[in-house]
RNA sequence: GUGGUUGUAGCUCAGUUGGUUAGAGCACCAGAUUGUGGUUCUGGGGGUCGUGGGUUCAAAUCCCAUCAGCCACCCCA
């Protein structure tokens, strides 16, 4: 049969592994550094978890897994004779695939309440599916990697989150722009608009102002039937930015806005936008569709990448709510590491890898080298030097091909004098210098490497 | 979910207005070369032309459907 592979998925081979790792790892450590703890859960959750987190479009977007055994006897057969999915689901499927890290980590919160700290820091880094249509740096299955604290308001939580995003991103190499804005600041916003009471709208509207500049946002606001000078007031105060001091008088009009207002300058006072490597800024056009979020959030972008965002976070006051656990705030960031590789190998920004370790390879020139070679392989073992060996005797054109295709920096040849004086012959693959060692010479050779 | 675009060997692609047995480069295997490869030369294996249907004496080529990839939109990382 022709081999091939669902929609939205890939395979890694060894060098892109290495690279993902190499992101991975950066990511892993930085978290760690700040006193995140790693937790992992279930590839599967159950669709009572999952379902009606997202919003309709999310709902359709999780991918249900099929009941097993005999799921159609089950079923609800009026739904399945009308054709209703929506009704029949319930009813087919009772499990399905994590659709992204917060809400399973939510759950394993809401469930693990009693061991864990009073301020809980985690990270998470595992793949997540979505059932979207595939294209630039899109998946239907992808890692995230996220960092929560919950249980704490303090907003020195959101500086060391910015202050984390600042540092990968400079171990990384990647020149970023760090945007900051407050639910509350956009809540505000819409007040003066008279565009409160549908706030899920506005905020979409104003997401596509990265795209589309004013346009887009003037044009759904039009189609929502507000009022044209309050949409051209809230344009002009947009496209002043937060720092000109008239925006900021009028912001703080509101009691919502006030608060922002309050909030910012707490973050500002907790060094949240100094000494940053990258730039950090306050833009109110920063609205983040999802609509949990209800203090702060948090976008970066790398500027002329045409890449989309490489992670976002922000506040949320209820994390666990919908799992009876009341009244914990948390506020989170999370990396997309599909995004990041791509843009790190497209700008080259990898350092160069090997696939394979081997520091050497032992190529037996006949029947009896092929333990010798074992035993050296083995001494180098003890040692902790990657190493391998050629199975067999075989023509040394096979085997420097090998050894060519590995990439092994060094050869070892071993025939019958090298047997006789216990010794092998070493070539350099790279300068094709070749020189007898010994076993100790070879490990400092390989040292040296 | 909407729109555009592509699909020929493991990879990158050529294939004329429809016309013999569908080609090239790279890769792979064997030999020239029995303790020194990467160059060169010779030979070799490998393709239901994405899949299914239709038009035709004849389809990789034209038509329809479908699947997959890519790109944009919606949304998102």
């Amino acid at each position: 049969m022709k081999p091939s592979l669902p929609k939205g998925t890939r395979d890694f081979g060894p060098l892109q592994i290495r690279k993902r790792n190499y992101i991975f790892d950066i990511i892993r450590n930085t978290f760690e550094l700040y006193g995140y703890q790693p937790i992992e859960t279930p590839a599967m959750e159950n669709l009572s978890t999952l379902m009606g987190k997202y919003g309709e479009e999310g709902d359709q977007l999780l991918f249900k897994i099929l009941n097993n055994g005999d799921f159609l006897a089950k079923a609800d057969k009026q739904a399945l004779e009308e054709g209703d999915s929506a009704k029949a689901l319930g009813s087919i499927s009772r499990r399905g695939l994590r659709y992204d890290l917060t809400v399973p980590f939510a759950r394993f919160l809401s469930m693990n309440r009693n061991e864990l700290p009073s301020i809980f820091k985690r990270y998470q880094m595992q793949p997540v599916w979505r059932a979207d249509r595939p294209q630039k740096g899109r998946f239907q299955e992808f890692y995230q990697c996220d960092a929560d604290v919950a249980g704490s308001d303090s907003l020195v939580f959101e500086s060391e989150l910015i202050e984390i995003y600042d540092k990968v991103f400079t171990s990384l190499g990647i020149k970023v722009r760090i945007r900051v804005n407050h639910r509350k600041l956009l809540m505000a916003l819409a007040e003066t608009g008279g565009m409160d009471k549908n706030f899920i709208h506005f905020s979409t509207a104003l997401d596509k102002w990265d795209k589309t500049g004013s346009e887009g946002f003037i044009r759904e606001m039009d189609q929502q039937g507000y009022d044209k000078s309050k949409i051209n007031q809230v344009v002009n105060i947009l496209e002043q930015g937060f720092e000109e001091p008239a925006v900021q008088k009028l912001l703080s009009s509101s009691e919502t806005g006030v608060q922002a207002l309050r909030e910012i300058d707490t973050l500002k006072s907790l060094g949240g936008f100094e000494n940053r490597k990258n730039e950090v800024k306050i833009d109110l056009t920063l609205a983040r569709g999802l609509s949990y979020y209800t203090g702060f959030v948090f976008e970066v972008e790398a500027p002329n990448s045409g890449m989309g965002s490489l992670g976002g976070g922000g506040r949320y006051d209820d994390l666990t709510g919908i799992f009876d656990y009341k009244g914990i705030s948390g506020v989170g960031i999370s990396f997309g590491a599909e995004r990041i590789y791509e843009l790190m190998d497209e700008e080259g920004f990898f350092p160069s890898f090997r696939a394979v370790q081997s520091k050497i390879l032992f190529m037996p020139l006949d029947e009896n080298a092929v333990n010798f070679c074992q035993n050296w392989c083995r001494n180098l073992r003890k040692l902790n030097i990657p190493c391998e060996m050629y199975p067999e005797p075989a023509k040394l054109k096979k085997q420097f091909r090998y050894a060519e295709q590995i990439k092994a920096p060094l050869v070892a040849l071993a025939g019958e004098l090298e047997m006789l004086e216990n010794f092998v012959t070493v070539k350099n693959q790279e300068t094709g210098e070749q020189e007898k060692f010994d076993l100790e010479g070879l490990v400092t050779l390989i040292n040296q490497l």
